[in-house]
DNA sequence: AGATTTTAATTAAGTGGCATAAAAATGAAA
DNA sequence: TTTCATTTTTATGCCACTTAATTAAAATCT
């Protein structure tokens, strides 16, 4: 299809603007008719007429008076947020995490739950949906008030589909995810990559708010990327987009999972934290890590970074040679998307700058441009609850922007 | 900016029409107005009335009779393309290249000039001018029916402002290449990066017909690729993105002009051929590239593609291994942004299936998922007109798709 | 304090551009 | 020749916006 095949037609015209106000009453927090008039460019009685309706459908209320400017106080309008809500749950390798929220993804109430490395498609289906059931019940929550199920998924995902084609941590494919907890719970349900999700709520309510073209990383066992552009999240051609932790950036690696060799995940990945960590201390170097471990399996990335807080120099440096790798990985993703900003996430956040510093300065040095040399780097604000957050967000998302231009 | 900040209005309903109908028009070659009006989903007035105002601004004009369907005849309708023409220039390392062609792409006189390497920014603008002058007078071409200039530059290139900030070629920097021209000629310039102009060349009339995500990688002395997003061309932050060349593949490779070590550059770039071919007839291996040349400095990448073509085997093995790293590249790339199509163009069109086939190889193999495992990857169709067909290109998609939602 | 000015929001009327319905044009098929 | 099918145009209506005028309410000026 070439083109974009956008028809024009007063539904088009009406959704756009419904949407710009909602998302203007959204993104401001509270504003009166008078302001979205002025920075929408629509005029006044077509915001006050659309103000109506949004208000009709309870999702907007007319909230305080602001404060006068000369004139008359304005009236103003908040998003309704005791009146819907949202579900999302992140589901990781080692657990699920559920949280549900009101329309401004502040949690009201939140769960999880252990899973064990053999589970079965079914199993964890179950528990997801019990998990949901769960949430509702103790939030006491209407179902009629809540818009929708959000999973962030780690591993491949085809999300138009709502299905997980592939979990790497508990090896299971092809899990139908969306249709098994719509049927079960009967409620609109969005499946998404996890780093996809975790971008998504960085970018509404994280280090990327502002932002409308950022990419967004998910470092852990596996290392994935969240692509946006124009303020919506890039899948590419085949749901497969971002997977930035099997681009090869060593040649002569070592071989990765997926069956390359030397991809980003092989030298930057969790496993590799603790696989370096290993092996230095095999080579008797000193370490906190042996006070406070009894045997090799102990060591783990959370560890390293606990340590290196405390100020133990051999995860300090294994942290910092992860920060380089990572950094070329960065580096050459920003070399060919040019992100506005980049936002690491995952595991990584808890490693204070260890991290983040090294992974900075390999960017300033190997990056192509002086502009791309600055990239706006930060890590993740929403920490360990951005996959959970973006799962929520891809509710909202589809409430207040829902994809009026058919852009894939 | 949060946000889909599109305003509904009148004027943007028409324009999307007006667009919509226009590019049917284009894309389709001839077709009636009720058939527009099936497939744009307009109804006939609607489309009565937009096909009636682009006839009057002699945009598009009825031609001939289609054959009836058992019912009245429909009257095709065509570009007007002998009312308005299109100008583009190739700006390469060692000549620009320029065409003239109406509004189909279809060449009606073309120039080209060569460059010598310490040329100055004046001396180039100046070239460029001329050539434009040239063009319009041999062409015989009225100027008010020229609707705009295209440049497609090699190097670092801010589109918006229309200026050249880095061509290697001749090691100048921030040419502003948009605004002399415009003072010179004054018709509206485009000006581009080659690989971006060259992958929207190949997306409106080469390879990438039908597709609305693609990647086209321009292989040359650099690697660049253009990507396309939604039919439109992708810029990233600063105008930066799509430099494949400086992404990095081999941690322990060799210094790249960037400053980088084991850029894909110094492995599948134009010059690393020609030393590759060096370094293995050093090492006393027999090939045609001997009896072909006297001295070192005659062995070029031309030359070992026409070697290769001819059964020279170390030529031939000298590109299989340029297209098993370029496939490194690649892969990569689509482990990243998961492309629709990949469309390989550059001096590679001559070397055959020599690169291409080890390239399609390593993707093949290394790639994450079966699907991307499968990308579409082609050759370009335009060859080496890609770069000045797509300058022109430039300068059609602003007359046919003008950027009404204002997607970055 | 009262009048004036400023800002906010609503009401009323007008307009642009698309849709629906019907008709005209034209040709194939019965 | 009549009937039917398809293409295109004409006439009318309607939707969602805009412009202009009005009401509302507060700050500022005299």
């Amino acid at each position: 299809m070439a083109m974009s095949n956008i028809t024009g037609s007063f539904q088009l015209m009406k959704s756009l603007n419904r949407s710009l106000v909602l998302n203007k009453i959204r993104s401001a927090g509270a504003v009166s008719r008078a302001e979205i008039a002025k920075e929408t460019k629509l005029t006044p009685p077509t915001v006050t007429k659309l103000v109506g309706e949004l208000i009709e459908s309870n999702l907007v209320k007319e909230s305080d008076m602001g404060t006068s400017k000369g004139g008359r106080k304005p009236v103003l309008l908040t998003i309704n947020d005791r009146q819907f809500f949202a579900i999302g749950l992140d589901v990781g390798a080692r657990k699920i995490r559920g949280v549900l929220t009101d329309l401004n993804a502040k949690e009201i109430v939140n769960d999880q739950v252990d899973l064990h490395k053999d589970i079965s498609s079914d199993e964890l289906t179950m528990l997801m949906i019990k998990m949901i059931k769960s949430l509702i019940t103790v939030s006491n929550v209407k179902k009629e008030q809540i818009v929708g199920v959000g999973v962030g998924m780690h591993g491949i995902v085809d999300n138009e589909k709502g299905v997980a084609r592939f979990a790497p941590s508990y090896h299971l494919r092809e899990i139908p995810i969306k249709d098994s907890l719509k049927e079960a719970v009967n409620l609109p349900v969005f499946v998404e990559n996890d780093a996809k999700a975790m971008a998504l709520g960085e970018l509404w309510f994280g280090a990327g708010r502002g932002f409308d073209n950022l990419i967004c990383v998910n470092v852990g066992v596996g290392i994935g990327a969240g692509i946006i552009f124009n303020n919506r999240l890039y899948h590419g051609n085949n749901s497969v987009a971002g997977e930035v932790g099997h681009t090869i950036i060593d040649l002569n690696g070592r071989k990765c999972s997926c069956g390359s060799y030397g991809c980003l995940q092989t030298v930057a990945g969790g496993d590799s934290i603790a696989e370096r960590a290993i092996r230095e201390l095999s080579f008797g170097r000193k370490s906190l890590l042996m006070n406070k471990t009894s045997t090799r399996d102990e060591i783990s990335g959370e560890l390293i970074y606990q340590c290196a807080i405390e100020g133990d120099e051999l995860s300090q440096d294994i942290l910092s040679e992860t920060g380089k790798y990572l950094g070329i990985g960065m580096t050459n993703m920003i070399n060919l998307m040019n992100p506005a900003k980049l936002i690491i996430g995952g595991g990584v956040s808890k490693a204070d700058n260890f991290i983040l510093d090294p992974l900075k300065e390999v960017v300033s040095k190997k990056a192509l441009t002086d502009e791309v040399k600055n990239t706006d780097i930060t890590k993740s604000e929403l920490e360990d609850r951005a996959t959970v957050i973006g799962a929520v967000t891809i509710v909202l998302a589809d409430l207040f922007t829902p994809d009026l231009l058919n852009l894939k």
